[in-house]
DNA sequence: TAGGGCCGTGAGAGCGCTATCTCGGTGGTG
DNA sequence: CACCACCGAGATAGCGCTCTCACGGCCCTA
């Protein structure tokens, strides 16, 4: 008796013990479960009782297949390494592109990246196991959001892309946050004003640059003291040493990351400068390392929490056919005032 | 003309006209693309030529719906806040756990339930949608993996969990950990020796509170100097500040995690206590935040991101059918010396 | 030379849903 | 009173794949 294989079923019921159980048919179930009209509030009532008597959950595949789509959306993490994963923002993007998702039955998916592995992914993505998908972290010249864009799936990029400026973003204001900071700076009587910038291939380093750039202009102090670091303590406090001795008596900078604060305040203190009486600094994100720093950092808050909500919102506007929806959204940045400036 | 309705269709080609290009049925195509035996080399290439030319990738709703298993494995974090998603612990496992995962096609669903939602998670995952789960961050009390457990859904846990003693685990050699630090603290000729525990409804706050017992009771020490915190900075000031409240002569800390003591840390220099001095500081995780406070935190190293990796490992090691897997797995932790102990 | 494995392959039956078509009943309109 | 729009419901055809089965050819053994 080979009927006797091991049948490896699948557990729970299936939508046609559910429609035995409330007396209609599977059609109706299906009705209810995808919340159409057209159902009497009796068949509703009779239908969503057998649900929850049997524990019904409708089979994810089976409905994807039949119905053309796929009840998920990507996050798609686009980096030579995989530190991003330990960065705060990538956390709060996280966050709130899963308090957006709760409660509407779209799955997240989880994607890493890297450039050599491009081609397998637009290959997964355009066989239509996603319905849409969220890109963070691109560096200017990823080619990933255009190809995307070529397969024809809806994408929302958080940070504004360099190398595909038709693709729908969510931005902080970072370009505001950077002038803000500056004028802060100024504010505080302060003219040899520094920055460390970001990396200057992510448009987060062009703007928060562009916006120390405008304070200046704006104050009529020179915009010459630049130095370039990514987001490491390591590469800030490098960039603060070649600041230094360039230039001995800078009296304040504003860092594009709390990440690079840190390391050029290391390297102030090291040299001796007092913070905030000598050089005051200012940091950018006002993330946990900002509050718990030596002396605590004044930086401009980025809210990425309702940065990730914000992209999420976007993507199922878009999925569910809404016109009108902007196509680009920049999201206000605000001066947090601490003991180092 | 009601059939000009925007049809929708999926791109990409179908298993079938893989097969029509390559000259061989359906069949062959699966079992080429499943990688089974009893395929001849020619046809092997055949399809495998096929497949690169049509750039075809096989749609994994149909392939769940027949073969009965989904592909993805999901990792849930089961936690009252959303705080754990900040967590450098949490970034580094997810590390691990992709790293483990890629190239294997399978996917990683990422799923935060609260309490409240465990109905509907425990209803989705029975639904079969995935074919195992990582778990992470459980406080002792919650009755999730033992309710995974129950609906027979293969499932590793990150960190010892605490109800449920007869699930797999993976986790840090935390007693070791604890340990180790107050042998280091001792060989530095403290004598008062305290701890600022983490929460004791976590098997992590146990382990490495039970290290610093047993590292106390060797060194024939009393170990009455406990306060505890959960994982922020403020409860770490908090509880330090109750320690020196009770006993001003205390002349050693040790935190159960790095963020924790940062939090002491600013509460002994508040109170005019050098570190380390008249107060030796270790904690815990060698997280950014050790290296980069003031002074750099000595602490004890954990491996995260091969904590995530093991747990996969197993995973994917049960559902691959292994037997003779270990049931738990314990990794080494390392002490790491810096300025402040 | 006949029999039995084993390899390589194709045909075809579903997997559990959703989408579409169909149809009877109801109530408003000319 | 006939007509028709519309609501509520059921029947059924796939969605694209894997899995089981069947079958022919080959090699090895008796």
């Amino acid at each position: 008796m080979e009927l006797m294989t091991e049948t490896h079923r699948r557990p729970g019921p299936r939508i046609e013990e559910v429609a035995r159980l409330a007396g209609v048919s599977k059609s109706t179930v299906s009705r209810v479960v995808n919340g159409e009209q057209y159902v009497s509030a009796k068949s509703r009532a009779a239908v969503a009782a057998a649900i929850t008597h049997l524990r019904y959950s409708p089979n994810q595949a089976a409905r994807s297949l039949a119905g053309s789509k796929a009840n998920a959306v990507a996050l798609i993490v686009s980096e030579q390494g995989s530190r991003v994963l330990s960065d705060p923002f990538f956390a709060g993007v996280l966050r709130g592109v899963h308090a957006e998702l709760s409660g509407r039955h779209v799955q997240l998916l989880l994607m890493l990246s890297r450039p050599e592995d491009h081609d397998d992914l637009i290959a997964y993505l355009a066989g239509g196991h996603v319905d849409g998908a969220l890109l963070v972290s691109l560096h200017g010249d990823d080619p990933l959001p255009h190809r995307l864009q070529e397969i024809g799936l809806p994408v929302v990029a958080g940070g504004r892309p360099l190398s595909t400026p038709s693709i729908p973003y969510v931005d902080s204001d970072n370009f505001t946050g950077g002038l803000d900071a500056v004028r802060h700076l100024v504010s505080l009587g302060r003219t040899k004003i520094a920055t460390v910038a970001g990396p200057r291939d992510m448009a987060v380093g062009q703007d928060r640059l562009s916006g120390w750039r405008r304070g200046l202009s704006e104050a009529r102090l020179p915009a010459d003291l630049v130095a370039e670091a990514d987001f490491t303590p390591e590469s800030g406090a490098r960039a603060m040493s070649e600041l230094l001795d360039r230039t001995p008596d800078i009296d304040a900078v504003f860092a594009a990351a709390d990440i690079i604060a840190l390391g050029a305040l290391q390297v102030l203190q090291a040299r001796g400068r007092r913070v905030p009486e000598d050089v005051a600094v200012v940091g950018f994100d006002d993330s946990l390392l900002a509050s718990t720093a030596t002396p605590p950092l004044t930086t401009v808050r980025q809210d990425v929490e309702q940065l990730g909500r914000t992209m999420t919102w976007r993507l199922l506007g878009e999925l569910a056919g809404d016109d009108g929806l902007p196509p680009s959204l920049l999201l206000p940045t605000a001066l947090v005032r601490r003991a180092s400036a």
